[in-house]
DNA sequence: ATGGCTGCAAATAGTTTGCAATGAG
DNA sequence: CTCATTGCAAACTATTTGCAGCCAT
C-alpha cells in the first residue's frame, strides 16, 4: 500500500493521518500480520521512527476500536493486534507463540449452541492449538 | 467434596494438600467455575481464610501445571480460571463479562484444517462471544 | 534439623493516563 | 491561532519473585 492509500484509508476511517499514525499502520496494513504492541514499537525503532511507546497503544486502541485492527485474545500474558479484520480463525503453535491464519472454509460447523435468552452471537473465536509432534 | 476428598485429590495429583491449598481448592472445584485470581483472593477474605496473594497465584499456576485447572485466554486483561478441565467450550458475554460452559456435544465440527507438517492439535479454544439482542 | 510452603514487600511486565510541548491546518 | 496529537514520566493493574520465618516431618 503507498503512503497516499494507507492516508486514504485513515482518513476512511476518520482517523486524522498523522506521521506516526502513517508509520504505524504501515506496518501492521502491510501484510496480515499478527503483532503485539512491543514488537511495533520495536520495529518503528528499528525503522528509525521516532514514535513514543504510549502513541503506540493509543493508536492501536484507536484502530481497533475504528475497526481497522482486530485485538486477539491468545496467550493471557499480553495483547495482540491482527491486521486481518475479516473474519477468520487461528493456529496458535503454543511453544513458539506463533500465530497463523486458519480461513473460515476451513472450518466447518454442522452444529453451534443457541445463544442463551436474549443474547445473539456477536463473533466467534477458534484458536486451534498446536504442539510439536513427537518426533517418529 | 468433603476435605478429605479434597486432600486426596490434591495428593493424587503430587501436590502437599496445606491449608491454604485446600481452601483455594474448596473454592475452585466446589462445582464448575470460571474466577480470576483476584476473585479467588475475596472469596478467600470474605470466608475469614489467612492467604496471601502470592500464595494464591503460585496455588493456582501449581494447579494448572498439574491439570486440576485449566488456564483461560478470553479478554486480554486477566487470566480465568476454569475449574472445569473437561474438553468444553464457552459462551462470553462480552458486555457483562460472564463465562458460561458450552459442552462438547453442543459443537460439531464437520471440517477442521490439517496441522502444519510436524504439528498435531494439542487442544481447541473456542470462544462463543454474546452481546444482547438489540431490544424489538 | 531439613526442606517445602507462606507472607510480605519489592520487582516486573504490560498498559493507561496526565500534562506540557509540539505541530498541522 | 487553535485544537488535536505526541512524548515523557508517572500511575496502575496483573503477576512474579526474593527472602526470612514458619511448619510439618
Amino acid at each position: 500500500m503507498t503512503q497516499t492509500e494507507l492516508a486514504e484509508h485513515l482518513s476512511a476511517h476518520d482517523i486524522l493521518p498523522t506521521a506516526q499514525r502513517l508509520r504505524i499502520a504501515a506496518v501492521l496494513l502491510a501484510s496480515p500480520q499478527h503483532l503485539s504492541a512491543e514488537q511495533i514499537l520495536a520495529q518503528l525503532k528499528a525503522d528509525g521512527a521516532r514514535v513514543s511507546k504510549a502513541t503506540v497503544y493509543n493508536t492501536l486502541n484507536l484502530f481497533s476500536s475504528r475497526g481497522l485492527i482486530r485485538p486477539l485474545s491468545v496467550d493471557g500474558t499480553r495483547a495482540w493486534f491482527d491486521s486481518n479484520v475479516e473474519a477468520h480463525y487461528h493456529f496458535h503453535d503454543v511453544e513458539g507463540g506463533t500465530l497463523t491464519d486458519v480461513a473460515v472454509p476451513e472450518v466447518q460447523f454442522s452444529r453451534l449452541p443457541e445463544p442463551p435468552e436474549g443474547m445473539e452471537v456477536a463473533g466467534i473465536d477458534l484458536v486451534i492449538r498446536l504442539r510439536r509432534r513427537p518426533c517418529g
